[in-house]
DNA sequence: TGTACATCAGTGAACGCGCGTTCACTGATGTAC
DNA sequence: TGTACATCAGTGAACGCGCGTTCACTGATGTAC
């Protein structure tokens, strides 16, 4: 039953792909190896020829994470539907849309508070991921200064990061939307 | 071994209080019954002739976390050390010593990943302790409309909620001061 | 180029462990007469 | 007020279950001659 180098890589780059959504679906405590690895096709077993222990695999999926919004975010930028590049990321990051794809969206809303307990390994990566979406947010702001252009982007993405994590958390639709609508305004506004 | 309902009382509310703060501090997943039953000095056994299930303790728990941060909220209004409401309530809220003290703080900042997937009741109870958070920093607007003012305080918790988060998350420390920083002044600022 | 052999991706069963929940039991509390 | 009995807070053992991890095995792939 073994496969070749090229079709091991591949079913590798599928699980942390798959890991990368359940873990931003689910959460990582309740994403299971088992389930994990039936929707990439396999047997739990196979896990731990690709990984040496589910941490890892939680410290690659974020960063794989990190790089589908990092290319969220630059494709909204291109697309420059909107008067300023903060304006066209608002607008994409505080849509409902972005709200309603949890495994697609960006993981320090979805995995916020388990990112914060998580091993050092994954802290990191997040660290990193944290700051290559500053970096492109900063760099929005051409006419600043960058060191007061990085803290802009800075508190913009906290803003957001924050008004994604409630809208998904309150019961109330109206609330829920009036979160992104009011964040979207003031950050359109600033 | 009958206790007196006074007793049973105390002892029910002993338990709500330590999984508030054992929830905020190692996440809900990451509680188990048995643990916080003997950091509440009882064996888990007694658990279900106080609650239903862990989803309940769940819920009030988070109930008695929100309430806390209100007291939190109102006494760090209530000492008037700065020169507005939104002020003070931000140098508290941001300050090192809220985030180095999860199990006694924002129970959005601490479990705000793991609330999104909670059920309806503890999402109901949180959407009413985050409307609870939203009042009292809007009364700090007291000469704008009321309308204004909710929406000026929906953003502004969002951005805490985010910063905090953040920085509690992030592995650089000099980075987690800069996010708690610049968000304070950005709060001040506006 | 062809053959013999080592490698190792993937399978499926099993491991120990901690989880939430249940239950028989104890004995002080609270109640009925 | 005193006594007999029901209640039920708390104990400690046990339940089934799913978790992360391990392992013997299979057989196609890759390598050495």
């Amino acid at each position: 039953m073994k496969k070749s180098k090229k079709e091991a890589a591949e079913t590798r780059q599928r699980i942390v792909k798959t890991a990368s959504a359940e873990f931003r679906r689910n959460g990582i405590n309740g994403t299971g190896l088992s389930d994990l690895m039936s929707a990439a096709g396999l047997t739990h077993g196979g896990f731990y020829r690709h990984f040496d222990s589910k941490d890892q695999l939680v410290a690659e999926s974020c960063a794989a994470a990190v790089d589908s919004m990092v290319e969220s975010l630059t494709s909204a930028l291109s697309r420059k539907t909107k008067r300023s590049g903060l304006e066209a990321v608002a607008a994409s990051y505080l849509s409902k849309e972005h709200r309603d794809d949890s495994s697609g969206g960006c993981p320090f809303v979805a995995l916020g508070s388990e990112l914060v307990r998580s091993d050092d390994t994954t802290r990191s990566v997040a660290t990193d991921g944290f700051l290559k979406l500053v970096d492109i947010i900063a760099a929005q702001f051409s006419r600043t200064r960058p060191d007061v252009a990085k803290a802009r982007a800075l508190v913009a993405l906290s803003t957001m990061i924050g008004a994604v994590t409630l809208s998904r958390m309150v019961t109330d639709s109206e609330l829920s939307a009036t979160i992104l609508r009011q964040t979207e305004k003031h950050l359109t506004e600033t």
